[in-house]
DNA sequence: AATTGCCCATACGCTGGCGTATTGATACAT
DNA sequence: ATGTATCAATACGCCAGCGTATGGGCAATT
């Protein structure tokens, strides 16, 4: 969203408001995981100390939840608001699929989320995304003409198949295709997971 | 492999091994990941103090060197000897997804380490493991008559998915087919990811 | 009986992150 | 200019986990 001015040069004497410290907080979640998100750790990163951010927050709990509803706000708004105006549903799954593909950020920040699901909090938006997510897809496949039986299972079939391609694409980087054969691997996917 | 018999009830006077440390190591970090093998936690969890532990182990990271090589052992002994007896190589497929989508602690394992890459150990040790599973995946799809081209896309995707599977079964639970409607989903899967 | 080696308990200091309390600085309003 | 609200720095105590040092129990050996 905010292409983060954050970081080493900062400068940047705009005072820090609670959302950023929650962008901030994805960010190091990306990467880090649950536990990378730190009070002091993060103060550092945003070149504040500790002080600043218990003026926005009564504790790291509650950035975790201001965190975890930022990314639940920008994942559904990206699914209904980008994806629901495209008619043809073919066409919406192959966004899907592209969309899927091609932010790591993204993909990264999933993850992360749902290694963390030992977690309560985070079980339960993680669960409500995915869920949204499946449901989307499973309109889709009966969009396209198919059974109240069969639709959720391709759906939790391309679902588990692009999460699965996030996985995979982070643990083993190099051999995952890429370049032209990721073209070919795309197509291949797309053709077997949309049956028409 | 071996049924825990540590844990609450334990007199088992018997002395604790450096790979009944990291077998334990490893059960915790199934559930909370890699920052769950705790040396003081781990060590009331097998009713003893880090005394015991600190004369095993130099440090608690020659403790995750040693889960990491027990797992990827576990691993590679597991998809060497016991797939690879089997002459049809379809048949090796459907038990390769018969054995991800059954046994659910080495899934959650395997997540968790996934989870894990951005230490670097780990990261090895992940990559060796996929990358096996991979060219094993590759060699069977060729034993299928496949082409040099085809095969290692074919393996990705059937990689991908059953590793997507894992995730989504562990995330939403829930919406994830279970019964009768799972032996109809893992069908459909079969169908679809091995062409013949 | 004494010794040696194996395995573990206890006690200690160190570090890093959490949360609180207090003070400081800047902007804006009056 | 002075006061007030907003945001941040500093200093403090607390706790949990890491690693060390040292000693204790209990075999098996001699």
């Amino acid at each position: 969203m905010s292409p983060n001015d954050l970081n080493e040069p900062g400068p940047s004497k705009q005072s820090l408001t609670a959302e950023a410290w929650a962008a901030a907080a994805l960010d190091v979640m990306a990467v880090g995981g649950l536990e990378a998100v730190a009070v002091e750790p993060l103060a550092r990163k945003l070149n504040v100390t500790k002080g600043s951010f218990y003026w926005h927050f009564p504790n790291r709990e509650a950035l975790v939840k201001a965190a975890l509803a930022l990314w639940e706000q920008r994942e559904t708004v990206d699914v209904v608001s980008g994806l629901d105006q495209e008619p043809d549903p073919y066409q919406r799954i192959v966004n899907l699929f592209k969309r899927a593909n091609s932010s790591h950020k993204a993909g990264r920040l999933y993850l992360a989320l749902a290694a963390a699901t030992d977690d309560v909090r985070v079980n339960e938006v993680v669960q409500r995304v995915s869920a949204r997510r499946l449901a989307y897809l499973e309109k889709c496949y009966r969009a396209l003409g198919m059974g109240a039986e069969e639709a959720p299972l391709w759906a939790t079939f391309a679902y588990a198949t692009f999460i699965g391609n996030q996985q995979v694409h982070r643990d083993t980087p190099h051999t995952f295709p890429a370049g032209p054969k990721f073209r070919e691997y795309f197509k291949l996917m797309l053709r077997t997971l949309i049956p028409q």
